[in-house]
DNA sequence: GCGGAATCGAACCGATCGGTTCGATGGGAC
DNA sequence: GTCCCATCGAACCGATCGGTTCGATTCCGC
């Protein structure tokens, strides 16, 4: 319960927590004290994840997340203090899975309009998938009551990806490939663009505003192209 | 689509409700048959925005809605069904009001940059005051129950601005000021970039992420310049 | 095989909520 | 003044939910 905790945010930790039915022998099945099982907890986070994301976290009883879970009820309130924390250290675990993947793509070495297409094609299909965007309608539609909840997501979310596409960009801009003035608002651009028109349709739309993978290409080729347009050094002065 | 819905959506009806506090003399005080009152409506609906908007759909009780509204409860379910449907007459209202001023600014015979620039700021700062946001949060967080509603939000707000965006860049590009090859994905643009940064971020942020004036100035001001440089043919393919 | 702890499972509690009911009230229409 | 009816207000109902309790059970460590 808020606690003198000490898990300080883990600076997205990739890949690192199978330690379940993955490994066979690597740590089979010791013995754990209470509520301090990886296996255990992960259960019961995905039958979390299951219930929440099918009905959202007030319409979700903890009696459908034990179903989903298949644990006994008392056994999850040995884990998490309560519905809130469950909740919270389920959009945590997502949310550091989730933008690991993306942000990585933007150190590639190749040139910037390739690097920008991979890394916004990723980004907007992750951002647009049906489980994330579940997921963050029920993180923003929690967040006047759990603030702290939404700043996180925020922070370590598109926050950190506008800081890491700056960098990028003035990379660029130092090696004299780009001339935008101000990187840091031309990153928060292009992340804006490279869902734009997709990512709010289907918040407020849901399944009545599929996406296949046309539209994403072209969004996002779309993007790139205002972006190189207007401030490319090499082919965006040109005709069209 | 999807429906025969017999109830098309009326074409924004600006403003055409004031019959309750503002007019001493225009219909003071005539009987209304039950559930047909408009200024008992409005007051109901008033209460409803106060306690829906401070606490959310779930958590907002219709006793604190009553309260808010002062009227008792029973009235409230003569004028509307159950809580869905008074949550949707609200943000129907809400709605239809807010967008009623905006749209209205693209018709405006000022030049593009300034035409864009005036309905940017008006449009930001429409979905990024409180209220809205607030509104949209809790909207956002009940598409997965009522996703009707959401999918109307979409389609009167956004989805409607985009067109007639796309409408006024179209009439840019036969006028030779232009040279956008495809007008409704850059109003698409366009409208994101507006509050690029901004609005996503209230989103998930709340009061924690304030924003003033010099904010919407300097977001919209570098959308109009992305678009310009990008696609304007008479002063934006010069210097920086 | 034994002891012990983690987990199960099912009942249980107090509180809240959406919605209904019904007699009292008060203000317009005549 | 009188009738009428929309509204009031307060109690009430059935259901649900978050969270707790506690004896039964299972399984690890030895």
């Amino acid at each position: 319960m808020t606690a003198p905790d000490p898990k300080t945010e883990p600076e997205i930790p990739a890949g690192a927590d199978s330690e379940d039915g993955a490994g066979p022998d690597a740590a089979p099945a010791r013995r754990h004290a209470a509520g301090a099982d990886p296996a255990k907890r992960a259960q019961i986070l995905e039958g979390a994840a299951q219930a929440f994301l099918e009905k959202g976290f007030d319409a979700a009883s903890m009696e459908d997340v034990r179903r989903a879970a298949g644990v006994s009820k008392g056994t999850i309130y040995v884990y998490f203090a309560d519905k809130a924390e469950l909740f919270e250290a389920l959009v945590a675990d997502k949310r550091d899975r989730m933008f690991a993947g993306v942000v990585a793509l933007l150190d590639a070495p190749a040139p910037l309009p390739e690097t920008l297409t991979r890394f916004g094609e990723a980004l907007c299909r992750a951002l647009c998938s049906e489980d994330v965007i579940r997921a963050q309608r029920i993180v923003i539609g929690a967040v006047a009551r759990m603030p702290q909840m939404g700043e996180r997501f925020y922070r370590v979310g598109p926050s950190r990806l506008h800081d890491r596409l700056a960098a990028r960009f003035e990379r660029e801009v130092a090696a004299g490939r780009l001339a935008v003035p101000d990187p840091h608002l031309a990153a928060v651009q292009f992340i804006e663009l490279v869902s734009a028109g997709l990512w709010r349709r289907r918040l407020f739309c849901g399944e009545h505003a599929p996406l296949d993978d046309a539209d994403v290409a072209r969004t996002v080729a779309a993007a790139v192209e205002l972006m190189m347009r207007a401030w490319g050094r090499e082919e965006g002065a040109g005709g069209d």
